[in-house]
DNA sequence: ATATATGCAAACGATTTGCCACTAA
DNA sequence: TTAGTGGCAAATCGTTTGCATATAT
C-alpha cells in the first residue's frame, strides 16, 4: 500500500465532489477544478478521484451509463434516478430494508446497491413527449 | 420502429444467453457463436444484444465493471455478485421488497435495481489470501 | 424486390498509463 | 532526499458505426 500524499490537486477535487449534491461525473470535476487550477490535467482528476474512492472518502456510482458519477458522501444511501432527465438524487426509506433476514439463501450480504428508477419531481407533470422510456428506441 | 428479422446469428445468440446461468460478457457470447458460426463478427454480436435488451428478449446488467453481462432471463429479479471471484449468480427473497410503501418522498417507483455483494458459498471458505477487496489496491 | 442485417475495420468515448519533471514528507 | 504525484499525450478497452455486400421477408 502506498502513503498519500494531500496534494493541492487532491484536496481540490475532494472538495469539489464534497461540495455538491450533483453526483457529477469525472469530466465534471475536471471541468470545475479547471477554474480553480487551470492546468490540471484529466489524468490526475482521474488518478484522484479512484484513489479517493479507495481511501472511502467518496463514493462511485454508475449506471448502466457509460461513464461513472461520483458522490460525495461515502456512506451507503440510495439512489433516485430520473428516467427522462437523468438527473440522480438521494432518496431515503422509513426503515432499513434487512435484506439478510429475507434473503432465501444463507449467503451472507456484505453490502448491496440499489437504485431506484422513476420521473423526478420537476418530470413528474410534464410526463408529456411520450418519453416514456428516453433510450434508443428511436429510428 | 424498425421491424426486426430473426436471422441465424440473431437466433443463435439469443440461443447462447438463454441456455448459460453464467450471465456472460459480450465477448463470451462472442467467442460461443464463433464455434458455431465462425464468420460471425463482434459488431453482430453487440448489435444483435443490443436488439435483444430491447426487444425484452434478455437483460443487460453492469455492475461497476467497465463492460455489461447479459441474462437470458429477462424477468426483475435479484443478482448475488461474489466480491472474490466476480460470478455472478441469481438471488431470491422470501417476501417482496415492497419498496413503494417504504420510500420517504412520495416519489413513483417505477423500477429499480438491486445488487446484493459478498463472498459466494465456493469463496466463502476460503476467504484466505487477504482479498477481502479483489480490487486494484495492489503494488 | 427491398429494407434490414452482416462482416469488416475504423471510429469512438471514457478511462488508464508511461514517462519525466515536480513536490510534499 | 526521495517516493509519491502531476502534466501531457499516447494507449487501452469495451462498444458503436460507416459502408458495401448479403439475405430474410
Amino acid at each position: 500500500m502506498s502513503k498519500h500524499r494531500m496534494t493541492k490537486q487532491k484536496t481540490l477535487i475532494l472538495a469539489i465532489v464534497k461540495s455538491t449534491t450533483c453526483h457529477p461525473t469525472a469530466d465534471w470535476v475536471y471541468q470545475e477544478a479547471r477554474k480553480e487550477m487551470p492546468k490540471i490535467s484529466l489524468g490526475t482528476v482521474y488518478r484522484n478521484l479512484r484513489l479517493l474512492v479507495e481511501m472511502g472518502a467518496i463514493m462511485e456510482l454508475n449506471y448502466g451509463s457509460s461513464f461513472s458519477r461520483f458522490d460525495g458522501n461515502p456512506e451507503n444511501h440510495y439512489h433516485f434516478v430520473c428516467i427522462n432527465c437523468d438527473k440522480v438524487t438521494d432518496i431515503a426509506f422509513k426503515e432499513p430494508l434487512d435484506l439478510n433476514s429475507k434473503v432465501v439463501d444463507n449467503v451472507e450480504i456484505l453490502f448491496h446497491r440499489l437504485e431506484i428508477y422513476g420521473y423526478c419531481k420537476e418530470c413528474q407533470g410534464s410526463r408529456k413527449q411520450g418519453t416514456e422510456n428516453k433510450s434508443r428506441e428511436s429510428e
